[in-house]
DNA sequence: TCATTGACTGAATAAATATTCATTTAAATT
DNA sequence: AATTTAAATGAATATTTATTCAGTCAATGA
């Protein structure tokens, strides 16, 4: 017999990531999808069962991705200081280098295909994240403030600045890195 | 003969803002938003060419919104940082408000509704605040670094933290809001 | 009051899209 | 080499959705 091919899954994904990151959610078909990762339309059916559930394997994917990365090279032995901007240039380099991801999880969240238990992976993600803002504030690095507040403010500047570096299409350059770094440390910093 | 009835328009517009807050961009289609504003799908056609006109004035409708409210109560003659915080107030009211208003426009930037040209606003939409950082780093207030590195950072906390109150459904406190405006100026102040 | 005009309706039609399926192809097993 | 099994195809079908249109209704002006 034939074997599944694995490699086809991943045409798929990044065929799909790629039309909505063109289009939007709104913008995709079936057809297209089936036409941009070079097989037949039927043959996606043959992977998903459906549109929907093709969506949420991707969405799962996509999280799955974003999560293994986020604490690449971060030692709890490092000094704080240290650490969060291990963790924070992991942030930046996954968003810069799959923007594509971040486009398509955004839209997914106000989508009909992506189911409320798919979205719940969201939450769990970020858990280890507030353990982190959690430990500066414990040794008094940190301003004293809810954890989501320090969260979103970390992640909001990076996430908007390269929507418009994303947008105009101008490269970040490494000044720009230490820059926004600054910005961030400067903001949360007792 | 009968004329137009404007409010329609308005109707219109907010049923499909719903929509799409709750189904995104790919989730709507004519005959809802009918439906949600209460009119047959007819008269959908009678306002608007077609569903990408209709998409396309709703966009240039809430950038309009938008615009009009950032600089409400600014006075050039207020000391900077009072300035400063005014436009900061009206950007958090305005997309606490108008939440809707804030996921439909990041969709378009990624659908094949908007043209090019209707993105274009947008663009022109944030020359003023290029302009109020500029006055900040003139009277040595801000740190002397790229408009869009501070604008960036000053617009993603709010957005970021705004989401995710939203998201979970959590209100956002008057307190928050002090701190948050605290972070924001720790991080762009000199 | 009546005639005219254009808004309004929603069922009918057209167009786009998801999904199926009969057939073909390729790998694995005997 | 022959047989089996499931993947792969893409045209055909089913479904969904945008758009049209013939008929109705309501405001206006004569």
């Amino acid at each position: 017999m034939k074997p599944k091919d694995e490699k086809k899954i991943r045409q798929i994904f990044s065929a799909t990531l790629k039309l909505v990151h063109e289009n939007g959610l709104a913008g995709i078909t079936m057809g297209e999808i089936a036409k941009a990762a070079r097989i037949a339309t039927g043959t996606l059916y043959i992977y998903f069962k459906n549109k929907n559930d093709l969506i949420n394997a991707l969405f799962t994917d996509c999280r799955k991705n974003a999560v293994n990365i986020y604490f690449k090279n971060y030692h709890e032995s490092d000094p704080f200081k240290k650490g969060l901007k291990v963790i924070w240039l992991n942030l930046l380099k996954f968003r810069i280098e799959h923007f594509e991801q971040a486009v398509f999880v955004d839209q997914c969240h106000h989508s009909p295909f992506i189911t409320e238990t798919t979205k719940e992976i969201t939450r769990k993600m970020i858990q280890p994240l507030y353990k982190l803002v959690e430990r500066g504030k414990e040794e008094g690095l940190l301003k004293d403030l809810d954890n989501t507040l320090l969260l979103t403010f970390m992640v909001g500047g990076i996430n908007e600045f390269i929507k418009y570096s994303k947008y105009s299409s101008k490269k970040i350059t490494g000044p720009q890195i230490e820059q926004m770094f600054l910005l961030c440390w400067d903001a949360l910093k007792r």
